[in-house]
This record gives C-alpha cells, sequence and structure tokens, in this order.
DNA sequence: CTCACTCCATACCAATTGGTATGTAACTTA
DNA sequence: TAAGTTACATACCAATTGGTATGGAGTGAG
C-alpha cells in the first residue's frame, strides 16, 4: 500500500519500521567501535551488545552473522567516511592540490589522541582481513579502488587547469599519496607521538607541492 | 662448571641444553607464522603445535604464557630481521641512497605471492596491537625508531661525503620512508596486485633520487 | 642409590566464542 | 476477531580458547 499524505500522521507501521532502522545503526555503529578497537577477530558479539544495551535476538535478526556485520561496516561506514571526507570535495574542487593539503590538515586538526592511537579504521581493517578474507579483502580494496581514482581525476582536472604539472603519473601518484597518508597514521599509530604524524604529514605536503 | 674442550665429546648435558634450545626455536618459528598469517590475537596455541607437532608442555615450558610468546616473536625474530635486511648494511655502507634502493629492490624481488598476501609482520602486528598492548607497543616502536635511526644515520654520513644533499632533514625523511614503505606493502596486501607494489615502490625511488 | 632438576606429554579446567531455538509483544492484514 | 509477520528478548548449545596440574623420562650432583 502507498501511504499517502495522511499517513505521516501516525503511520504505526512507519515508526516500527524507523525504530528497527534505528536499532540496526545502532548495532553498526557500536559493531564499528568495537572492531576499531579490538579488530574484527578480536571484537566480541557480547561486548557489542553490552554497549548497545540490546540483545543477541536484535543483532541476529538484522544481520546473519558476524561477518555479515564486518561487510556492513565497511560498506556503509568507511565507505561513508571515505567518500564525505575524501571524493566529494575532490569531485568539487579546482584546485585537487589545495584540497588534498586542506583535507589532510582538516583532519589531522580534528584527530584525538583516541584517534591516533586506534590508527585508521579502514587500514586496520585492511591489513587484519585481507588475506584472510577474500570478501572483506574485495570490499576494502574497492574503497581504495575509489580513492585513488577520485585523487587521480582530480589531478588530470588539474593538469587541464594547469595548476597540475603535465608530466605528472596522477594514477601512481595517487597510489603513493594513499599509501603513504596510511603509512603516516600507522606509524604515529606505533609511536603513539602527534609529531611523527605532523613530520609524515609534512613531508606529503612537500610531495605534493612538487606536483605544481 | 666451565665446560672444558674434552667435555665437548659427549656432554649429555650440552646435548639437552642444546635440544631445548631447539625446541624453543621450533615453537618461535611456528608462533611467528602463524601470528604472521592470522594476527596475533587470533592465532591459536593449538594450531601453533599442531604444526610443530609438540604439546602444551613445551609450549607452557619455554614461554610464560601467550603475550610472552608474542614479545619474542617481536624481540628475536622480527628484530633479527630488521637488523639483518637493513640496519647492518646501512652501517656498512658508503652511498646509502644506493644502498636503500638496493634493499627495496633485493626484497622487492624476493618477495613470493604469498609475502604480498601476509604483508610485512612488524607492520600486521604493530597495527593490530599496538592500541590494544603497550608492551607489543614499545618492542614494536623500538624496532621502528632503530630502523629510522638507521635511515637517518646514513643519510647524514652520506652527506660528509656530498652524497646527500646538505639541507636534507634526514630524520624526517626517515620517517616518511619507513611510513611509504609499510603503506606501499599494506596497499599491495590488499590489492593483491604486484603492480601496485611496483608502482609504489618507483614513487619511493624517485622521492629518494630528490635526495641527491 | 637417591634426590633434585630439566624438559616435555597428557589430561583436565573455567571462560568465552559465535550461533540457534524458542518465546512473545506489537502490529497489520484478511 | 483470527492469523500472520515483524522485531526483538531469553535461554541454551557445541566448540574453542588460554591456562594449569600432574606425571614421567632423562640427567647430573652428592
Amino acid at each position: 500500500m502507498k501511504s499517502a499524505w495522511w499517513h505521516a500522521w501516525r503511520c504505526n507501521r512507519c515508526d516500527t519500521e524507523r525504530a528497527s532502522e534505528e536499532t540496526r545503526r545502532t548495532l553498526l555503529l557500536a559493531s564499528f567501535e568495537e572492531i576499531h578497537r579490538c579488530g574484527f577477530q578480536a571484537s566480541s558479539l557480547q561486548n557489542i551488545l553490552k554497549n548497545t544495551k540490546l540483545t543477541k535476538g536484535a543483532l541476529y535478526h538484522h544481520f546473519r552473522n558476524k561477518q555479515d556485520i564486518g561487510y556492513a561496516v565497511v560498506d556503509e561506514i568507511l565507505k561513508d567516511f571515505i567518500h564525505e571526507q575524501w571524493i566529494k570535495p575532490l569531485a568539487q574542487t579546482n584546485d585537487p592540490i589545495q584540497t588534498l593539503k586542506e583535507i589532510m590538515q582538516y583532519t589531522g586538526e580534528q584527530m584525538t589522541q583516541e584517534d591516533i592511537e586506534l590508527g585508521c579504521p579502514l587500514n586496520n581493517l585492511s591489513q587484519e582481513m585481507s588475506s584472510i578474507d577474500d570478501g572483506f579483502r574485495h570490499r576494502i580494496e574497492g574503497l581504495y579502488q575509489d580513492w585513488r581514482v577520485a585523487i587521480a581525476d582530480a589531478l588530470e582536472s588539474g593538469k587541464a587547469r594547469q595548476l597540475v604539472r603535465e608530466d605528472v603519473n596522477t594514477k601512481q601518484f595517487a597510489i603513493v599519496f594513499v599509501a603513504t597518508l596510511e603509512g603516516c597514521i600507522g606509524m604515529a599509530k606505533s609511536s603513539q607521538d602527534m609529531e611523527i604524524l605532523q613530520e609524515c604529514g609534512m613531508g606529503l605536503m612537500d610531495l605534493l607541492e612538487t606536483l605544481r
């Protein structure tokens, strides 16, 4: 039945459906945090449920199994993050180099001590699960691919505007850029030293400037 | 009792001590491989023992607990690897840039498909355990520190020989170099694509050349 | 010969794991 | 009103986990 406008006024079905989506979202966010803290394999469904005050009934109603939860975290939460933080700004910018530096600076400033300790959730999951579960690997590699393509495309369009040197290998640079960024965050994670992150960031910024 | 030379001829004590060290080494290597495959937390003592055909009695005779095994893997196996592969060659070289490129090339060529899939054991452990266990973190960070210092020192000595530009920030470069290298291996791991590793390697090689 | 010590095997343990079966309240549909 | 579906909660399960207690074979010391 199509919902007419007057159904918005107290449509019980809509209410419960919205509530259901909300609990699913709650489960998903709690799962993301648990996985971010402990890794996927060491993450415990008990802990997730403890934090949400929900039960296994709820969890296994919305997800088929633990693997399904992990996949959903990548497909929904991590994907959203990459798109909002990187891909959308890059798709709109006129000056890709400037935008890349701005995103780096912004995310660097937003980072708390805990963020540094926990590291990049995408990289964490990638390093842990890529060699163990192909479902994870394909999803994660897809995200990295989107990310790199967005950077390369932005740099190519920067060439057209003569804001990027013509001889730059944009595809290769995108690979190195993402790799270096993840590497830097990883270094900061193990050293738990903000200075290391900044030194790394500076190095990357310098590298970016060489593209002009 | 000091062992005189004639004790070498059938010293039963020495035999058993050597055998004991050997089983410890067997356990340690099997643990390293299991951890490299599954990560530390997901690694199973049962699997380790299954591969060695030893038992828990042996394992808990040589190690206090699972954590102790992980620490020993870092302190002995990973440390040895970094020192042999990177620190020693860098300490002896006259041309640090050339040596860095040679090590990269050599390790790149030696890498099997499985090595790419499993990634760098040091980085794997670092990303998994740094935020969870400070014992791991300190040990791993110590290794990274040694590694970076070796690179920076080599580059500094390269300055004296005018093989490295005077204005190079060697300490910062060492950080970026190690971060990028680990990032590249991580990218190759999730993409399972040798080409990605080579593109990354090329980028790093180019970066190295800018130091001359 | 006896005692103690090293090195390792066997058997067992509580705790935790992901997963399932069943129950039930709320709501929609017929 | 009766039947069916959704959205959970509760109770339970086998399997696996890291860890321990005990035992025994081999060896050196006294």
